[in-house]
RNA sequence: GGGCGUUUAGCUCAGCUGGUUCAGAGCAUCUGCCUUACAAGCAGAGGGUCGGCGGUUCGAAUCCGUCAACGCCCACCA
């Protein structure tokens, strides 16, 4: 059989997609075994494979797959987003190039549009994922805007309501003037933007002079309706009492004194412009001062901008200040860095704007969720965002859930002709509660008139945990029964309030129980300077392209080598590069062992010590691996792993089997073999699915309906106990000496110039054991090992532990380099025995220190005499 | 302005409750090798006074204080 050289995944991923596909072994239907569920975080339906995805969704189905070789009945259920704001903006633009304008459209026109607009570009992500090798359980994904999804959402919020914890209310919200509605708090992100602090003169009212105010804003003069200074300022008490007049609107307003007002900022006069910020909004509230809107919801000035109506809030703010200037009423301007909030979603400076809402009442709703993963019961990995995420909650404000948008979950709300509203799932329930609510039965439902606004996005991703499993319309069905609480959720720590709080909340209002164990949270992507990877930067490699280089697998590897919870990830596409040369090495390992010829033959007694000692090195890298996996260190384990093929498998194991060339390997060591790379494949399958896969399958006759990927995850054996006791105990300790020999002669051989091909005798003197002279022979290619007293003449020497070894090498010795290089060696030692004997001889150390440690240092005493006897031996002998 | 976190080899990171697995790993670097599994490889080597200073202790990368740099979260100073 010939193979070739280098693997080339292309020629295997695809066909085993398909076959675990056809095979069904993604699926999970509800049984007696233990679950282990995974809901995505569910990508924009409209959006395509980024390296953020890449990471996130490789360690999902690491995780995945691991569960399901655990013999868990794995789940993963993937979906999509219906991200109303961004796939709206999509739509809008699209639409925009074609010349039409949202707003001549009818709602039912446009949601046409953003529908096929779904359905073309929707789903895209998903096919993606699965050429990573993700292995979601497909016939269960799901939507945020599909049938069950949306009763669900519609159900909760008619819940809320009538629990009373849904209100409605006109609030200052953040308005995102190009999408045209208002956005929570947490979509709204602040920015040091290099302004100008404009001082502004105020003419007084009835007087010569002015009250100067300061401001960043000075567009919003238009809205102002009071000046605030504060009562304890001296410089401005002359103003107490006063009006001044607004300038340009020539409007009288009053001064007005609250202690809110910083005295040192400015001139300590701060104009009040209660319809355009939130401070000056509760300045308004508590002096009932009235509200001047200037804007339109797109950011443009209405006509109390009078001359300046129609135009943009940034032209009008350059053109007013030349008016000002031109009037005389502009003092001076500064330049001035402040802070400026813009949309997460569209990126445009958020307008604080006084509007209609709905709201989320979240104080009591957050309570079962803060002590949730205060005490563990939800764990936060890395636990750092414990405190970060204790610190909102503490201070969670109201949700504003509603936005001014067309795709998305239509708030069912209804309208009575005569006032007042009523909220239900449908239509007709809508119109029994409205017919009772006004008393008049002929009520009919064309009178009714539903709320215009749709839902935030996340109002229904925060059900999805309980959503995807329909437990919000059946709560009492076996999926939601079986699957929740989900096991492991991994995402980007961005979202953690946005989405991972909101999902614990209704987690604990609807199931009564949290709705995972574990939170993930993913580094960002970034790139060699440390850039966040994103698409306006141009700086993120396209996946698809990756994997077509490096193979998923290779991928896959590159992306997990660096990545710890938390931490952000350094990506350089070298690292695939290493995810490569490593499917390159195992696919070279099956080469090797399957070109084997197997014959009748004695077991030689190097390959038995190989077999014993890598079967205790697996069973201890398994533990190890566990362990990691536990505290969700995956780079770790996967490093271990990767250690455990490269050096361990590979670089010894397989040396030390391997017969000689054209000979052929007894049954007993092949069989072994075989196991051992059963075994490997079987670790690195929820890593590298792909050439594990393939591999396995090649290894020995499989079934038609067999797979590596529901083959069950190797587990430690015990020691292995043999004859020689202590050498079974210490196997790998002798190893790991035998290996440290191996080295240093090579060393020798390398420095010497001797080929590999020319054997050499080994002298030991010293403590030794002989049982490793097989191993010790082929891997060094050694004629003989004997102890000796004396060493020959002409021979180079080290030492490992306290015993010393020889090689002689004749005349091939340079007496001066050797002589240099002991006396190098016998500093060190001397040095180091002159440390040890300093806390030996410092009577506190010696009383205070607990016995274990005063032997350890005696025994470092002791060693490192007897090293130095030894070397100056040597030294004495080379000088002869 | 508050709070949190980080700082260990050129890079990315391990080092749990202070003492032989305490200075480690992978990559990168350097040297020598096309040795019939693999040059996407093999063998070997070099490299850090554990951010600075001070303290506690017989003993500090590890505990305490302080300073510095960087990062993150929160917050209404116009």
């Amino acid at each position: 059989m010939e193979i070739a050289t280098k693997y080339n995944p292309s020629d295997v991923e695809n066909k085993w997609y398909e076959y675990w596909l056809k095979n069904r072994f993604f699926h999970s239907e509800p049984d007696e075994r233990e679950p282990y569920t995974i809901v995505i975080p569910p990508p924009n339906v409209t959006g395509v494979l980024h390296m953020g995805h890449m990471l996130n969704n490789t360690i999902q189905d690491i995780l995945i797959r691991r569960a399901r070789m655990l013999g868990k009945n794995a789940c993963w259920v993937p979906g999509t987003d219906h991200a109303s704001i961004a796939t709206e903006a999509k739509v809008v633009a699209k639409l925009a190039n074609e010349g039409i304008k949202k707003t001549d459209l009818t709602r039912e026109k446009f949601l046409e549009h953003a529908w096929e607009w779904t359905h073309k570009h929707g789903g895209i992500i998903l096919e993606q994922l699965k050429k990573l090798g993700a292995s979601c359980d497909w016939d269960r994904t799901c939507f945020t805007m599909d049938e069950k999804r949306s009763e669900s959402v519609i159900k909760v919020f008619v819940d809320l309501h009538n629990k009373g914890l849904i209100y409605r209310g006109v609030r200052m919200v953040n308005w995102d003037p190009q999408a045209k509605t208002a956005l929570s708090d947490e979509e709204v992100n602040y920015k040091e933007q290099q302004g100008k602090l404009y001082y502004l003169r105020y003419k007084i009212v009835g007087e010569d002079g002015y009250a100067v105010i300061a401001t960043t804003r000075p567009e919003t003069i238009l809205g102002d309706t009071a000046v605030c200074i504060n009562p304890n300022d001296p410089k401005n008490a002359h103003l107490k009492g006063k009006k001044v007049i607004v300038p340009i609107a020539n409007r009288e307003i009053p001064i007005i004194e609250d202690e809110y007002v910083d005295i040192e900022f400015g001139t300590g006069c701060l104009k009040v412009t209660p319809a355009h910020d939130v401070n000056d909004y509760m300045l308004g509230e508590k002096y009932n001062l009235e509200v001047l809107d200037i804007f339109n919801d797109d950011g443009t000035l209405n006509h109390y901008g009078l001359q300046y109506e129609g135009k943009d809030r940034f032209e009008v703010r350059e053109q007013i200040e030349q008016d000002l200037v031109d009037a005389g009423l502009m003092e001076k301007t500064e330049a001035y860095e402040n802070k400026v909030g813009f949309s997460e979603r569209t990126n445009v400076p958020i307008e604080p704007k006084l509007s209609m809402q709905w709201f989320l009442k979240m104080e009591d709703l957050s309570n079962p969720a803060l002590e949730a993963v205060m005490n563990d019961t939800i764990r936060l990995i890395p636990p750092k965002f414990k405190n970060m995420y204790r610190h909102w909650m503490e201070n969670v404000k109201d949700w504003c859930i509603s936005r001014q948008l067309w795709w998305g979950h239509r708030i069912p709300a209804y309208y009575l002709p005569g006032g007042g509203f009523v909220v239900a799932e449908t239509e007709e329930k809508a119109l029994a509660l409205a017919r009772e609510k006004s008393g008049n039965k002929n009520l009919s439902s064309g009178e009714l008139r539903q709320d215009e606004d749709c839902l935030d996005t996340w109002f229904s991703s925060w059900l999805w945990p309980i959503s995807v499993f329909n437990g919000i319309n059946e709560p009492d069905n076996k999926d939601i029964c079986y699957y929740y609480p989900t096991n492991d959720l991994v995402t980007a720590p961005e979202i953690i309030f946005f989405w991972v709080a909101r999902m614990i909340i209704s987690g604990y209002e609807y199931r009564h129980e949290a709705c995972f164990k574990n939170v993930y949270f993913t580094g960002i992507v970034r790139d060699k300077l440390g850039r966040k990877m994103s698409k306006s930067l141009g700086n993120s490699p396209d996946p698809i392209e990756l994997m077509n280089k490096f193979g998923a697998d290779g991928v896959r590897m590159g992306m997990l080598l660096t990545s710890p919870a938390g931490n952000d990830l350094p990506f350089d596409e070298s690292l695939c590069e290493q995810g490569r040369n490593f499917s390159n090495k195992i696919w070279n390992a099956f080469r090797l062992i399957k070109g084997w010829e197997i014959a009748d033959i004695p077991q030689p007694a190097s390959a038995g010590l190989a077999i014993r000692w890598f079967e205790a090195q697996l069973s201890k890298t398994i533990e190890s691996l566990n362990d990691s996996f536990d505290k969700y260190r995956i780079s770790e384990a996967l490093m271990d792993v990767y250690k455990l093929f490269w050096d361990a498998f590979s670089s010894w194991y397989l040396e030390m089997v391997k017969p000689v060339y054209g000979q052929a390997i007894d049954k007993t060591t092949y069989e072994a073999s075989l196991g051992f790379f059963d075994a490997l494949l079987r670790l690195l399958h929820p890593f590298m699915p792909f050439i594990t896969e393939e591999l396995w399958q090649a290894l020995e006759e499989r079934k038609s309906d067999e797979s590596i990927m529901i083959a069950r995850m190797p587990i430690p054996t015990p020691t292995p106990k043999s004859p020689e006791g202590d050498l079974a105990t210490d196997l790998l300790g002798g190893m790991e000496e035998v290996k440290e020999i191996i080295a240093n002669i090579r060393t020798i051989r390398a420095q010497k110039n001797i080929p590999n091909k020319d054997s050499l005798m080994l002298q030991v003197i010293g403590e030794y054991s002989p049982v490793y002279n097989p191993v010790l022979e082929k891997m060094a290619n050694l004629s003989g090992i004997e102890k000796t007293e004396e060493k020959a003449s002409g021979s180079i020497s080290f030492l490992v532990k306290t015993t010393e070894y020889a090689v002689p090498v004749g005349n091939n010795i340079d007496v001066e380099e050797e002589l240099v290089r002991l006396q190098e060696e016998l500093k060190y030692q001397e040095g180091f025995l002159k440390s040890v004997l300093s806390k030996l001889n410092n009577e506190n150390f010696v009383s205070k220190a607990p016995v274990k440690v005063i032997e350890t240092e005696k025994k470092k005493q002791a060693d490192a005499e007897s090293k130095i006897k030894s070397l100056q031996e040597n030294i004495a002998q080379l000088k002869r």
